[in-house]
DNA sequence: TGTAAAAATGTAACGGATTACATCGGAGTA
DNA sequence: TACTCCGATGTAATCCGTTACATTTTTACA
């Protein structure tokens, strides 16, 4: 591999000259610039980023914290982030966390190693656990999707409790009032919040909000369809199951269909996120769309913001969610079905 | 940030022994160690990995092009390459190229400027344009899933051709003759070799080819309804549908069932990935299953074998597939529909 | 105790590009 | 002609670890 020198030498110029060629062509007369340029040519030569990283000290890469890329809705986000990183000049390193708490403290370690500037976490976990969390300074890191709790980190995200407000009004609309939930992973926010909206309604309406129809699951297609099967077999009457994803949604459409079920005249099924298959399904399903592209433009401007100094104070932005209604929520039957009997 | 001089002056050491103490602890006395380590500790000293990377020229950086992440197949193959590749002290960078050949090229472009050792490349184009593709010497690059026909870069790919002979002959076994296809990208090697596969089972059963049942998708859902709907108004009796994968099967479904037709009673309906939703769809779905994780393993190993020269001639290696029978497709009705009358 | 061998540690060159500062030469002006 | 100024170019320090080689210390054994 050529370096530097080899073209400085072949140009019959310095270093500097061929560096000055490259970064400020301005500097340079056209005379030696047509030289330099012919001789990088003639020898196909490409800088070193490694070295030219290493002497400025900025990388110019983003290392993005995901939890899964299998799920459909951060492949939406993903590809919000590369627009806006492209825009800026910056690369995206996608890490596939799997949620695992030491996988992504390592990969945020890129960042103290000098391997990259700042993180994007699409998770409520802090990878700086060093970091104090008090306001000292803000961490190279914004925070999208998820609610991470620290005050020096900017981050975006949906008003989860009032989207699952309106889902769950929507539901109470169309005269339910046997409504259970699935939820997601226990200690994450997203379930906290989600679950605080859907009490907001209930409590709204004077309806009574009841543990036993609170049903626990992973986001997975799979727990869906488990938590549809403990739904089946236990003692009190659904009408409706407000699922607080829509691969959840799809796999308890699953199970109600093979018990013989009709969805929605026997039984409504919404989703969260407004993933595409969610709009191929049979019946189609009612789910609360999320600006998922825009989640991931804003966490990156944000990050380059902190990176670049221009923010001071860590920014929360919230963006707003849509309910869109499909096939799979309809009117509540006469009298909801207990299953168990 | 505190660097190994901080260090050795503190520990008062020299900086080799700081070096030795963190790369081969054994040539350094347990007395010096436990100074310098207490320095290290002392100064939260981490080593800036991008001089170590410079000075070594080994990133240990592998650069992965993703045609979409948002691809369910994909993720896994993701998952398989993540596994491999920790294994080996190997860091993974995904980018989602949205099967851009420039943007291949671009990130392709970080081995070139030592970002990165090697690629694994899941789409069949070769992002170093400037590369001999003769034999001389292996590109720092691996292909896997799909197939790039290049004799200086190992390859990991399934039978596509003899896992669609599979999937026509099921459906032949069922009774089908008037079978249409939904193809992928016009360009993709997949949708040829598939193709060449379905052609080959068709002849040994003496059924015709016939161009005007073969509809041009792009391995969406969206596509796969679409071309649902356009098979829906030509004048050709069709009793099976085979889709080059899975998300366009279901997109397909979802177009049938609007216009009435029950699956697989009236249509028979075939995926190709045996993706997650396959399973949970409604009829679940005939499909081929591929070993996606292995793809992923194999690939990485194959890569690293070459990174480190012990590879000088490009393997091909083929995995198997799998007929996985769901409900989607059965026995062909007495008398294929027309639609269209 | 002396000497050779082994172990521990230090010195300094090195990798490739950037850039502050130094130098040189030519244009412009009095 | 002499002097100033500016544009163009060169010199060399610098970023931070690694490692070949040199030097010092310790160990082992005659």
């Amino acid at each position: 591999m050529s370096n530097i020198r080899a073209v400085a030498d072949l140009a019959g110029v310095s270093v500097a000259t061929v560096s000055r060629t490259l970064q400020q062509p301005d500097l340079v007369s056209p005379k030696t610039r047509a030289k330099v340029t012919s001789a990088i040519n003639k020898l196909d030569y490409k800088p070193n980023l490694l070295a030219v990283k290493f002497r400025s000290g900025k990388t110019h890469n983003i290392v993005v914290l995901v939890p899964t890329v299998a799920n459909v809705f951060f492949a939406r986000v993903i590809r919000g982030m590369q627009d806006a990183a492209a825009a800026e000049g910056y690369a995206l390193l996608l890490v596939n966390t799997m949620g695992d708490d030491d996988t992504e403290e390592k990969y945020a370690r890129m960042v103290q190693t000098s391997q990259a500037d700042g993180v994007v976490q699409l998770r409520a976990f802090n990878p700086f656990p060093e970091a104090p969390s008090d306001c000292d300074e803000l961490l190279p890191m914004v925070n999208a999707c998820e609610t991470l709790d620290a005050p020096n980190c900017p981050t975006v995200s949906l008003d989860n409790r009032r989207a699952a407000t309106a889902m769950t009004e929507h539901l109470i609309a169309l005269g339910h009032s046997h409504i259970a939930m699935v939820k997601g992973p226990k200690h994450s926010p997203l379930t906290r919040e989600r679950m605080m909206g859907f009490k907001d309604a209930l409590r709204a309406a004077n309806l009574q909000y009841c543990e036993e129809l609170m049903f626990a699951g992973d986001f997975t297609l799979h727990s869906g369809y488990e938590a549809a099967d403990r739904l089946l077999s236990q003692n009190y009457p659904i009408s409706a199951v407000f699922c607080e994803n829509d691969e959840m949604a799809l796999g308890a459409i699953c199970r109600f269909k093979e018990a013989g079920l009709r969805v929605p005249e026997d039984i409504s099924v919404s989703g969260f996120d407004n993933i595409a298959f969610a709009n191929y399904s049979d019946p189609p399903l009612t789910t609360i769309a999320q600006p998922a592209e825009e989640f991931g433009e804003t966490a990156i401007n944000l990050l380059i913001d902190v990176l670049k100094g221009k923010t001071k104070r860590a920014m929360k932005v919230i963006l707003p969610f849509d309910l869109v209604t499909r096939k799979s929520t309809g009117p509540a039957p006469e009298k909801p079905v207990n299953f168990s009997s």
